[in-house]
RNA sequence: GUUUCUGUAGCUCAGCAGGAUAGAGCGUUCGCCUCCUAAGCGAAAGGCCGGCGGUUCGAAUCCGCCCAGGAACACCA
């Protein structure tokens, strides 16, 4: 379905024609005053110059043809020359009608689906997932959720950490402490054990220890080289190590992505990549791309316009070895050759932005990706603490993801747990309450997330983002628990819920609420375009300042009128759908009752 | 140093294809539970939109300069 500003902006570009203006620039929006008219439009202004006429004289003129119109209601030319208007309650009921009877509530799937690799993980194999990987998996997941939801075809893809030195260190620290294992004998021709010879909590601890030693002694660093290249160079026993290092760590990080709610559609890593690089080197040699500088393969990307210098991207280093830059080029050779893509999305760290425009230059020019494939950069933000600073333990170090949601699922049962006995009402039992805090503290910990711009930094603060009240998760999902409890009593009445029985009702508070529910296509739209999460975040925050207010003013269960009633049920069942199909598309869910 | 991002109420943030009185939340103050979850609703106070210029009928929004803070600037990822 059309959004309702569009079909008004359609009418209104009729009007200036028919009054013998120009249109292009006519548009309606919604408007900024509530307290004059709903919806507003500015078309008649810039046209004073050219026209040479008051711009009151013009909206006056535009207003005039519109007398006739059926969505249109209380159409004026006010000073200097604005065109207030409202929608008309018939029309309204009926556009929210169409919009129910649909499952997808007006928002109409792509006509022509577009296929979209979203990069937003990045997650180091042997390392545990910390604060700084929340980002990317969260608003990752949610780009990849609305885009799907506006019918495109979408692959997640994790892109694991798992090449270069960390495996080598990783693989030097284990020879060092396990010298006998057979994964060390270069004569060893046989079959390597099934069972890894560590756990996760063996290789959180090894990868740190082996970090630190490699900065403090060069000669262990120097071991740590030489293991990594033989390992890419294909010694067997490394391999089987590797392969086993990787599975113990994605058994790990598939269960921590699991209790985020996100969920990968590949599990490929920098080491899946490696195979085409060799491929892809030399078409960039061959098409005279890349060149030696100082002993390393590079490829000028360089372009007049640009304000500041790019340097030369790297292909391989002037010992021979690749590194970030070359994997990301293997891999968009890769998904290039396994999809198709027509966009490819990377959701990192905003700090990152060189490399990737780097990147995307070398793909370009390189003809590794189609002239038209869109190659689009999110850079994101980081999460900082209360002080400004990045998020960080009381004692300093980087935070793990599980310690995190640990303390927010804590905080939220401590407040659940409160607030029941603060109501002196029923009491859920231990179980239950335990659940509801983790479904509720996510959502507090997501939306606390997505409702700030990707691309800003921003400050994590517990109380804030646990709270029920404002801004917050917990405060949409408790709108949302509202809205099932009043269905679920109406269903006990023994009545069932039409979700198309919208009346024309003359009551602003029925109507507002109808507005901001006519919005919703439009507000997925947008969010989908901008790839900005934090528009369906202020949304669903409006309308459930709304709802509220709707709720507060209107007993519906009361309501005598049974006609009315149903219009009023209808409504709530609609807003309801609204907010709970947002609430997907961010990455969280609401409880049954909190 | 160069480039770039950010600067809006005490705090945390919206708004930025220019438009009418710059919006929320928290915090502060004051109202509202015989009634569908008060985890709610209503109201008040609180702002030279970092500063100075420019474009425009009109600027938080576009342009220039300045100030302050963050980030990035070839063989780490």
């Amino acid at each position: 379905m059309e959004r309702i500003a569009d079909l008004l902006t359609e009418e209104l570009k009729t009007a200036f024609t028919a009054a013998g203006y120009p249109a292009d620039k006519v548009r309606v929006s919604q408007s900024n005053r509530p307290d004059l008219c709903e919806y507003q439009c500015n078309g008649a202004m810039p046209l004073a110059k050219t026209a040479h006429k008051a711009p009151l004289a013009i909206a006056k003129e535009v207003v005039e043809h519109l007398s006739g119109s059926r969505r249109i209601d209380n159409a004026q030319a006010v000073a200097p020359g604005f065109i207030n208007m409202d929608v008309k309650e018939s029309y309204l009921a009926e556009y929210l009608g169409d919009m129910a009877a649909s499952s997808r509530m007006g928002c109409d799937e792509a006509e022509d689906p577009m296929t979209i690799v979203i990069d937003y993980g990045g997650p180091n194999v042997a390392k545990p997932l910390h604060v700084g990987h929340l980002r990317s998996a969260v608003i990752g997941e949610s780009l990849k959720r609305i885009a799907r939801y506006c019918g495109h075809k979408v692959i997640g893809d994790v892109h694991l950490g798992d090449w270069g030195l960390q495996m080598g260190l990783i693989i030097t620290e284990l020879q060092e402490r396990q010298p006998g294992l057979v994964y060390f004998d270069e004569s060893y021709t046989g079959d390597y054990p099934q069972e890894p010879p560590f756990t996760i909590s063996d290789l959180e601890e090894i990868y740190p220890t082996a970090s630190k030693k490699s900065k403090e002694d060069d000669a262990y660093h120097a071991k740590a080289l030489e293991a990594t290249a033989q390992l890419q160079a294909g010694r067997r026993g490394y391999r089987a190590l590797f392969q086993q290092i990787l599975q113990v760590s994605v058994t790990d990080l598939k269960r921590n992505y699991k209790a985020l709610n996100v969920d990968f559609d590949l599990w490929l890593g920098e080491s899946d990549a490696q195979k085409y690089i060799p491929g892809m080197v030399k078409k960039l040699e061959d098409e005279g791309l890349a060149h030696e500088s100082q002993g390393a393969l590079v490829v000028d990307v360089a372009e007049e316009s640009d304000s500041k210098e790019i340097p030369p991207c790297i292909i391989r280093k002037s010992d021979g070895a690749s590194l970030y830059a070359t994997t990301d080029l293997a891999t968009i050779v890769q998904r290039m050759q396994d999809f198709h893509p027509d966009e490819i999305l990377y959701v990192v760290d905003k700090r990152q932005q060189m490399h990737f425009t780097q990147v995307f230059r070398v793909a370009k020019k390189g003809g590794l990706v189609e002239p038209d494939t869109k190659l689009e950069f999110l850079g994101f933000g980081t999460m900082n603490g209360k002080d400004g600073k990045p998020f960080k333990t009381r004692e300093g170090g980087v935070m793990r993801l599980e310690v995190l949601l640990n303390d927010i699922y804590e905080e939220m049962y401590r407040k659940i747990r409160e607030n029941q006995e603060g109501r002196g009402s029923e009491e859920s039992g231990e179980d239950e309450a335990r659940e509801t805090a983790k479904v509720v503290g996510l959502a507090a910990l997501k939306y606390g997330d997505l409702s700030n711009q990707a691309s800003k930094n921003y400050v994590f603060d517990l109380d804030r983002f646990t709270s029920f009240e404002g801004n917050t998760g917990p405060y949409i999902l408790y709108t949302i628990v509202r809205a099932k409890s009043i269905l679920k009593r109406y269903e006990e009445a023994g009545k069932k819920v039409d979700q198309e029985a919208f009346l024309p009702v003359n009551d602003p508070n029925v109507k507002q609420l109808e507005l901001e529910c006519a919005r919703f296509n439009g507000v997925i739209a947008d969010a989908f375009a901008e790839t900005a999460p934090h528009k369906v975040c202020a949304y669903i925050y409006n309308l459930s300042n709304v709802f509220n207010h709707f709720y507060h003013e209107t007993r519906i269960l009361g309501e005598q009128d049974e006609k009315k009633q149903a219009s009023y049920i209808a409504l709530l069942d609609l807003t309801k759908r609204i907010l709970e199909t947002c609430i997907d598309v961010l990455g969280f869910s609401a409880p049954e009752r909190m």
